[in-house]
DNA sequence: ATGCTATTTAGCTAAGTAGTGAATCAGGAG
DNA sequence: CTCCTGATTCACTACTTAGCTAAATAGCAT
């Protein structure tokens, strides 16, 4: 398995359970029981999710009695959004705009040649 | 394994191999030897990534002769900036800027209260 | 037909992942 | 101290993944 940060982000992200967490992570602090509650999972199923996520650093957990509140972490999001913006040409709509605009521009052309 | 096309994608990311190969066909279309040759791997095992990212939909394959040309496809990293969408306020910068504003803010308000 | 190059498929191994139930640790509360 | 709830660790099973070599397929060239 590939141990590099965005490699272990993108695992960690490449499961709906664990992206489900995190969208309620999102809205705030949880604790791991109110993570499990939606899921029809074990307890333990869940804990391993919640290690991945940590693994990824998407996901701190601290600690108050019993309960492990965990909290959304940004630094690994912003990692893969730099990422993405490589490839923003490839699927940002407004490029597809331009793409269009272009391939207009060169038909006009072309009528105005023949 | 989760099934669903974000998970699918964000997997079939979670490999170095896998993006350098997509970060070379950013660059224009390649054939497999040409994807294959940065690296010390195995024809098939390319070829197994290069099935990967194809089930993804971020890969496509034509034929011309016996060469298999290879052309990166928008759609799944569009549907992965979408979800990202969701997190902006987590991970982009204007959002820290914005919040340690409003942490200037009440800093000022209670400096005043005081 | 034969061969040559590009690529895929088959069959295998080693290692990793996702889930389970049982047992265990952490930390109040009676 | 003992019990109860929250959460983790352990030991195990089923399945998937990444890599290899060897063999097969695709398609041009001779």
């Amino acid at each position: 398995m590939a141990t590099d940060q965005l490699s272990v982000t993108f695992a960690a992200l490449a499961d709906p359970t664990r992206r489900a967490m995190l969208a309620r992570l999102a809205q705030g602090e949880a604790t791991v029981s109110d993570l499990a509650q939606p899921f029809d999972l074990s307890l333990p199923a869940i804990s391993k999710h919640l290690k991945v996520l940590q693994h990824a650093g998407l996901v701190s957990q601290g600690r108050r009695a019993q309960w492990r509140p965990c909290r959304i972490e940004p630094a690994p999001l912003k990692e893969v959004a730099v990422w993405m913006e490589g490839y923003r040409q490839f699927w940002d709509e407004s490029w597809d705009r331009l793409d269009a605009y272009l391939e207009a521009l060169q038909t006009e052309e072309g009528e105005q040649g023949a």
